[in-house]
DNA sequence: AAGGACTATATTGTCGACAATGATTTGGTT
DNA sequence: AACCAAATCATTGTCGACAATATAGTCCTT
């Protein structure tokens, strides 16, 4: 049983993470036109591949496609941040509810443990928490729910949006120990089964979180 | 202009829409495979064509495809209704905050109207409301809310998931009038803009609407 | 007879070529 | 010179063939 359960990676699915992962960062600005034939040869596919990279993500909004004409990058608006994050609340508000619900002690626990990690890095000023760190604490609790569509949804649809926002914008700012309490507070809900506390918590975390992007994006543009 | 904005329809997207409607009505049982050869024959399309209407559905949780092994419809389980209607609620129920925000006058209107038709419909003992009735209520609401990603994500999405489990398990039974009274309490709050009793009411109405179908479910297995 | 390894078969994954559609440029007309 | 039309070009959509992988069936070994 050494190599069980090794899902098998085809290249359409290495193109299109890689893909992904090429517009999230920016290498592929947002916007751009997405050539099937050029992107087939800069990848060393098919083009049968680079097709359903580009389905994959016109899937996930992070590219639109018009019949007949081509894919783009999706541009990055105030509206559409705006959009995306009515959706993050809502949905990760309900997966804090359902995590607080479903979440095992030994979850929690992590959970607890990996704040008290982030504090420490806090305190020690570096900036660790403002990407990975954040990105971790969300994404305990969405697997915490035990919706598998749920984290679907989340994982491989929203999140990788949101990045694309926060990469691209250059987040930083001094959101770092408030967002921590925050984490905190919803941390402690989920310990004490506090569903609707845990929500509400929650969807506030990330209706602050919108606003401090939604400033950053207003100054650049 | 007499022929302006319509957008193409490639052969993918009718064969898609249409193996969409032969799974979502059961024409094609949940938990078949779903054999490419087998369906490029019967749709009278290419393979390629064919993949790319199963992918699309597989982006949508219609159907599951593993890696060099090939695509299943789905099982309807009562686990995967408790979840997609907890998905449900949370995007409705912030759609329907949305709405309450965003709904212009005249789309309120039409909306009550709506559901006055609706009511001399079920005076009438039709059980149109059920099915169609339902739907366009909803519908309407979705759109009201204004947030293109949010309606892509509940029409395209988890409204066939959704009308799958309905159309499956044969939907019918008592819930006409009160789900009547429901919607118009929801109406109501919307046409006072009141975007916190609007979500509150539709999440309910949403969970009610999940219990008598897991009722249902329950009772057929 | 049971278990495992190997082979055969069927299905999916990938590719290059052709067809159809949209954009561009060129030429003509007013 | 400006505008429209037609032809050219590039790009996407579709197809059939080939390669790679998983399944199932067979044969051999213990």
């Amino acid at each position: 049983m050494a190599t069980a359960n090794v899902t098998p990676i085809t290249s359409a699915d290495r193109t299109f993470i890689q893909l992904r992962q090429d517009i999230v960062e920016g290498v592929i600005p947002a916007g751009a036109k997405l050539s099937e034939t050029e992107l087939s040869t800069k990848y060393q596919v098919s083009r049968a591949v680079i097709r359903e990279a580009i389905n994959r993500l016109t899937a996930c909004h992070i590219v639109e496609r018009r019949a007949n004409v081509g894919a783009r990058v999706v541009e990055l608006s105030q509206a559409g941040l705006q959009e995306l994050y009515e959706i993050r609340e809502s949905l990760e508000g309900m997966a804090a509810r359902l995590a607080a619900r479903n979440m095992t002690m030994a979850e929690i626990n992590k959970l607890l443990n990996l704040l008290d990690t982030h504090f420490e890095t806090v305190r020690e000023g570096e900036s660790y928490y403002q990407e990975a760190g954040d990105y971790d604490f969300h994404y305990r609790i969405i697997l915490g729910s035990k919706n598998q569509q749920l984290i679907t949804l989340l994982t491989e649809g929203i999140y990788h949006l949101v990045r694309m926002y926060r990469v691209q914008l250059g987040m930083a700012g001094p959101r770092v120990t408030t967002a921590y309490a925050e984490h905190k507070h919803i941390a402690q809900a989920i310990l004490n089964r506090d569903e609707e506390l845990a929500e509400i918590l929650m969807r506030r975390h990330i209706t602050y979180s919108k606003n401090t992007i939604a400033k950053k994006l207003a100054s650049q543009s």
